[in-house]
DNA sequence: GACTCATTTCCATATTTCAGGAATCAATGA
DNA sequence: TCATTGATTCCTGAAATATGGAAATGAGTC
C-alpha cells in the first residue's frame, strides 16, 4: 500500500452517497448486492449508481462479480483494512493517541 | 463523530499534498511546525499552503496556535483516532478481517 | 509611527468531480 | 431472432476544488 493507494481509498470513501454504499455492502455482507439493488435502495439514478461503484472499484474497496444478468457488489475488507493498518501505522507512526483506542476497539470485537 | 465529520476527515486526508502536511506534522510531533516552514519544506506557495491548513483545521485534524509572528500547526491526535474508530467500528461493523491486522499493529506499538 | 516578516484573505483561472438523460452492451427467455 | 431486463458507457452542464498573484492583516522591531 503505497501513498497513491491510499489517496486513492481515501477520495473513495470520501463522499456521502460512496460512504453510503460501501456501509450498506458491508450490512450485505459477502454475499454482496446486485448494483439496481443498490440503486434503488439509495434512491439513485442507475448510471449514477454505477459510476460511484466504479471509483470504489478502482479504489479496490469493493469487488464485482456477475450473476446472471446482475453484477453483485461486495466489499473487499482486506483494502479497507490495508487503508486502516497504513493510516495507523505509515501515516500516524503509531502513535500510542491512536493506537490505544483502536486496540480497545480490537478487544471488544475480536 | 458523526458521518458528516467522517467525510470531512476524509476529503481532508483524500489528497496527495495534505496528506504529506499531515505526515510531516506527525513527524513534527507535538511540538509542531510552523505554517512558513512547512510551505517551504513542501515547496508550495505560502497562500495554497495556507488554503491547504485551513481544510486540515476545518476538519480538525490540526490545531494552530500562535507564537509570536508564526503560527504553529500540530496534529489532533484524538480527531485521527476518531475517524479510524468510526471506520472500524461504524463503518464495517467490526468485522474481524478488519479488525484482527489493526489488533497486531496495536500489540506491536502500544 | 515606519518597517519588516509571517500568514492569511481576496480574486481569477484551470481542473476535477458529480449527476443524470440517452444510447449501448450483455444475458436470458420466448 | 426478437424483446426484455440489468448494467454500463457516453456526453453535457453544474458545482466544487486546487493553485497562486496581489493585497491586506497581525505581530514584532527600530
Amino acid at each position: 500500500m503505497d501513498t497513491q493507494d491510499a489517496v486513492k481509498r481515501l477520495s473513495a470513501l470520501a463522499q456521502d452517497s460512496r460512504l453510503e454504499v460501501f456501509r450498506l455492502l458491508v450490512k450485505a455482507g459477502p454475499g454482496g448486492m446486485a448494483a439496481g439493488d443498490i440503486a434503488k435502495k439509495l434512491k439513485t439514478a442507475a448510471n449514477t449508481m454505477s459510476a460511484q461503484l466504479l471509483v470504489l472499484s478502482n479504489a479496490q474497496l469493493i469487488r464485482a462479480r456477475r450473476e446472471g444478468r446482475s453484477i453483485i457488489y461486495s466489499v473487499d475488507f482486506e483494502a479497507m483494512s490495508g487503508l486502516l493498518v497504513f493510516l495507523t501505522e505509515d501515516c500516524c507512526r503509531g502513535a500510542a493517541e491512536v493506537c490505544a483506542p483502536l486496540a480497545a476497539v480490537a478487544k471488544r470485537c475480536c
